[in-house]
DNA sequence: CAATAGATGCGATCAAATTGCAATAAGCAA
DNA sequence: TTGCTTATTGCAATTTGATCGCATCTATTG
């Protein structure tokens, strides 16, 4: 089982963080579901998985994993944050204001504006956010 | 001096709101300042224009005002909230990360984003949020 | 298998935001 | 202007998301 090509202990190899269960088991999270996760998800998730881990860690987790460019801090004006893959590029995310689903948006251009902006205020942007909130098809009965 | 035409009596009332020193203050401050402002920023504005307000009180007054639709509630992923005026449509925030200050940028157009949105997914987008990271032109000497 | 540096659990703590309730003041009618 | 009514505020307590210190534990390496 060691080295598991889908245990994920490569990705925390190649960062240099050990792999330990809780670890696995979020990365594990992260690479299965496409919503972005809040830490009570990971610790709800991980409660099923039958491993044991203080909200505390778990936080500690995301955090690390934010730090090594593994995830990536998003808030969606809910007053926490969420995490998820930071190698997910170019996706946005539409948000349901009557059921609070949150679904994935690809395929989106907006590197135009992002030349507009350098040219227009000087500005390099690096990365950005853009979410979308609305009423989902399933929503609009 | 009543019923001063700049006072923000007017938008407090048309809301059905009465007119404080603080709720008047703090209205006046969106209607100057360009930048998103949370919650302590108010506060120290309050305390220059020696207004006395406790911050329990600012989080009701912001929170009142988005209710009413007169602001926005934010998120810029720094663990708080800022408000913005609601009527300012189609600007978004360039945020740098060396400086931390936050510049407008309007005239984007993301209309045939969101048309797409509606074809593909069948989601009806309300309203949108979208924040750019980068290095500003001052930070970039 | 032992050594050790890194990770975790637990409790305390912090900061943002909310709430209950008594005191206060804005708006309105007389 | 005065007094009434009800919205608003101040204060203290509380909630929630997130962080930290430190002792203990464990994943890795030799």
């Amino acid at each position: 089982m060691r080295n598991n090509i889908h245990d994920c202990r490569g990705e925390l190899n190649d960062v240099k963080l050990r792999a330990t269960p809780a670890r696995i088991a979020i990365m594990k999270y992260f690479e299965r579901e496409d919503k972005p996760a809040d830490v009570q998800m990971l610790i709800d998730y991980l409660k099923k998985q039958k491993i044991n881990a203080d909200p505390a860690t778990i936080f500690r987790i995301v955090n690390t994993f934010t730090e090594k460019g593994l995830t990536r801090q998003i808030s969606l004006n809910e007053g926490k944050y969420r995490y998820e893959l930071a190698d997910k590029h170019d996706h946005h995310h539409l948000i349901c204001e009557a059921c609070g689903n949150i679904e994935d948006m690809t395929d989106c251009n907006i590197d135009d504006l992002e030349k507009d902006i350098k040219k227009k205020k000087g500005f390099n942007v690096k990365s950005h956010s853009l979410e979308f909130f609305g009423i989902c098809k399933s929503c609009q009965h």
